[in-house]
DNA sequence: TTAGCCCTGAGA
DNA sequence: TCTCAGGGCTAA
């Protein structure tokens, strides 16, 4: 699944292909993974060229010239392909933005479509629920906000890290392997977490995050670069999806249970 | 805070 | 044929 350094690849790609470039064509094949007007894609979007390419959470955000941002959020197995032959245009391609003087198209395919593409303009208010109420970039956000923003909360720290509005950008995989590397257990409640916790948890998250983009990500189901490329993190994940192999630090039996419906992945060694 | 829903394909 | 994967939203 599409987490922060997977769209950050899928961002650093996508500049290098549709930057400056005009949008001339637009096709719209599934209706329902749009999360605005359908008129507005079709007027606003033909014509405008691409003014900046950057990442907001797991949002990818494409300003145009004028005021319009397109947003795309991948879901689960949404992808963005850079393609000209026919190949990736099955069932499951819902938006295919075409541009000038340009064989490939950009095309937003997405088998379970739990991704969508919304577009705003300058108005704050129009912008998509999910992206308003964002949390702190891990980039961006200072050790001592990050430690004031978990250590009043009661509920359990892997819930809090996969929660979007506290932080952006970490998913199922991130989550648990910044976990792993900080030793502590996905099922402590973060108000218990110590300072020193806290510290290990900051760096650990921004150094799992700065890896993962090194190696173009995490390809485990449906996640590829826009030209088809798989990313290479998978291999060096320490915990996640590792459920009975021995941990790679202690040898113990990775674990697994369930945590606020999603699988958590950890080694009862290493993470008290 | 948590369960359930959306959705589809893979694997048992 | 059934179960599982899960990001993000909604309802309880």
């Amino acid at each position: 699944m599409p987490e922060l350094p997977e769209v950050e690849t899928i961002v650093t790609q996508l500049r290098a292909r549709i930057l400056n470039r005009k949008i001339s064509e637009v096709v719209i094949r599934t209706p329902a993974i749009l999360k605005s007007p359908r008129s507005l894609f079709e007027k606003k979007l033909p014509g405008k060229k691409v003014d900046k390419i950057s990442r907001r959470g797991k949002f990818i955000r494409i300003d145009l010239e004028g005021e319009n941002t397109l947003w795309f959020h991948l879901g689960m197995t949404g992808q963005l392909l850079w393609r000209e032959d026919l190949q990736a245009l099955d069932k499951h391609a819902h938006l295919i933005l075409s541009f000038e003087a340009s064989c490939e198209r950009l095309i937003f395919r997405d088998i379970r479509k739990f991704g969508g593409v919304a577009i705003s303009n300058g108005n704050p208010e129009l912008l998509p629920t999910s992206v308003r109420l964002l949390g702190p970039e891990p980039f961006e956000i200072q050790q001592d906000d990050f430690a004031a923003l978990l250590k009043k909360r009661t509920g359990i720290i892997k819930s809090l890290l996969l929660n979007q509005r506290l932080l952006a950008g970490l998913g199922n995989i991130y989550a648990d392997e910044s976990l792993f590397r900080a030793g502590i257990n996905p099922r402590k409640r973060a108000i218990r977490l110590t300072q020193l916790e806290l510290e290990r948890l900051y760096k650990a998250i921004r150094e799992t995050l700065r890896e993962a983009i090194a190696s173009g990500g995490s390809s485990l189901s449906d996640y590829i670069h826009i030209n088809g490329e798989s990313g290479k993190f998978q291999n060096k994940h320490q915990v996640y999806g590792r459920f009975g192999k021995p941990c790679k630090k202690c040898e113990a039996s990775i674990r697994r249970v369930r945590l606020a419906g999603r699988s958590s992945c950890f080694c009862p060694q290493c993470q008290k």
